[in-house]
DNA sequence: TTTTGAGTTGTTCGA
DNA sequence: GTCGAACAACTCAAA
């Protein structure tokens, strides 16, 4: 075995190129390049089933441009790593960075361990931006409102690391030939879900190229505004690639920026810096997935009530264009930004149940499930969060149909019971007359469900319970 | 040091 | 139908 054997840990960085890590392993010497399941260390958090089907992909998609020489493990990494390191007489490790709470303890024990082998440790960011210890108000805490956080912390910080090319000369270890390990983690589900969820996306840091280049090309220049309509095609859909880091952020916004800054591109990389809002959030705040960032909100009367739980899952919830959006998720592993916010607030205040509840569901269907940007988003529509939205903000479903719906497109797509309908009852059926009903074929609680929920009274019952919080 | 104004994404009500 | 105000409290930064 030659000397100067690198290990690369392939973590969510599941790209060749613009890989800090892979970039500095590969330019000293021979690589191993390695992949490790881990759901010991990640308890509570271990990957949703949407997310293994598409990490599943994106392996073989990664394998095929490793030429078939990724290692992939399952199990603990402070086992895998020393026991590879030896095995292989490792003389260097790289990775880069992740910032999930667990994640990060046991990277600071395995790098402990590693340095008492004497193997040389190396971390790099191949994930954010800015790092989030980076970007802090000037009395040294981090920020908790967003604007702030991005025109005086981010835009005044170090520019971002101009994307690198992939290494241009990678020499990966001949290793024994085994099967298909990839085939032998078991990341796809069992049922035929996987395959239908599967069809809507390409996978791998080709199709995220592709992508990337694709919206920058058509969509982007009409972002600001088309990216509230969820029937157009006007936003990235990068959410899952970024997350695998089957691209950088480096790479979509130097992309953007590669077009003069008008309110378009501005949008677009401010979404991208709410990314790195989020996780600064996760990295200051541990426990952002499960406790409310403002405490006030521990006393809150969430209501337990699993037969509405799962009919807001499976999108029978009797409002239509709630349906619609949780459907989207079911079956394509997505579902549009407009319409995240409208079934959550749905759920949360409407339905007065536990945000985290609704965060787990996300977490299990979501292909871009991430832990910083889920439990973030949800406090923020919950109103419990940094710079939270106001606790009055509750999004009427029908007005937001009728607002962002308005020929009724997505929403008969995803709620074909309902396409008959015309326009102006789609969105709140149960106030059509019984001759509008009948010419589209609807039967309210027969072929389509009447609300769980008076959408009115609902409101006023949050309203109160939110303002008992305040004083 | 203190004050002031603004802050991702909304809705309803009354003039 | 259209429009402004009200629906809080708190954080942050500029004046």
């Amino acid at each position: 075995m030659s000397k100067n054997i690198t290990i690369h840990w392939f973590r969510k960085d599941l790209r060749l190129s613009d890989n800090p890590a892979l970039y500095n392993a590969a330019s000293s010497g021979v690589v191993l390049p390695i992949y490790i399941l881990d759901d010991i260390n990640s308890g509570v958090f271990k990957m949703g089933s949407a997310s293994r089907c598409w990490l599943h992909h994106s392996l073989k998609s990664l394998n095929q441009s490793l030429g078939g020489k990724l290692q992939v493990f399952v199990g603990d990494p402070l086992n895998i790593l020393p026991e590879l390191a030896k095995k292989y007489k490792i003389s260097n490790i790289t990775w880069n960075r992740c910032y999930e709470p667990w994640q990060i303890k046991i990277d600071t024990k395995l790098k402990q361990i590693l340095i008492n082998l004497e193997i040389k440790v190396n971390s790099y960011n191949g994930s954010l931006l800015w790092e989030p210890w980076d970007v802090l108000k000037k009395d040294g805490l981090a920020y908790k409102v967003f604007t702030p956080f991005y025109h005086n912390g981010c835009l005044k910080a170090k520019e971002p690391r101009l994307p690198l090319p992939s290494p241009p000369k990678l020499l990966l270890i001949e290793t024994e030939k085994s099967l298909d390990k990839i085939e032998q983690l078991g990341l796809l589900p069992k049922l035929e879900w996987g395959k239908t969820l599967i069809s809507h996306w390409h996978i791998g840091e080709l199709a995220a190229n592709e992508r990337l280049a694709d919206f920058l090309d058509k969509d982007i220049q009409s972002y600001k505004e088309g990216r509230d309509f969820p029937a157009m095609s006007s936003v990235s859909r990068l959410s899952p690639h970024l997350h695998f880091g089957e691209i950088s952020p480096n790479q979509a916004w130097y992309g953007a920026r590669s077009f003069s800054l008008d309110s378009n591109i501005d949008h677009f990389c401010r979404e991208l810096a709410w990314r790195e809002f989020s996780y600064s959030l996760l990295y200051f705040n541990h426990e952002l997935a499960t406790k409310n960032l403002q405490q006030k909100f521990d006393f809150f009367p969430w209501r337990y009530d699993s037969k509405q739980l799962s009919l807001w899952q499976e999108g029978k919830t009797g409002i239509p264009i709630v349906d619609a959006g949780m459907r989207q998720l079911w079956q394509t592993g997505y579902m549009h930004n407009r319409i995240r916010m409208v079934v959550s607030s749905f759920l949360v205040k409407n339905l007065l149940l536990d945000w985290r509840d609704g965060a787990r569901w996300f977490w299990e269907c979501l292909f871009d499930a991430d832990l910083a940007n889920n439990s973030a988003s949800w406090q923020w529509v919950s109103g419990c969060g940094a710079d939270a939205a106001p606790y009055f903000r509750i999004f009427n479903p029908v007005t937001q149909g009728q607002k962002f719906d308005q020929s009724g497109e997505y929403t008969r797509y995803f709620v074909p019971e309902l396409k008959l309908l015309p326009d102006k009852y789609l969105f709140n059926p149960w106030e059509a007359p019984v001759e509008v009903l009948q010419t589209a074929k609807v039967e309210l609680g027969i072929n389509y469900p009447l609300p769980i929920v008076d959408l009115y009274s609902s409101r006023v019952r949050a309203l109160t319970a939110l303002k008992s919080l305040i004083s």
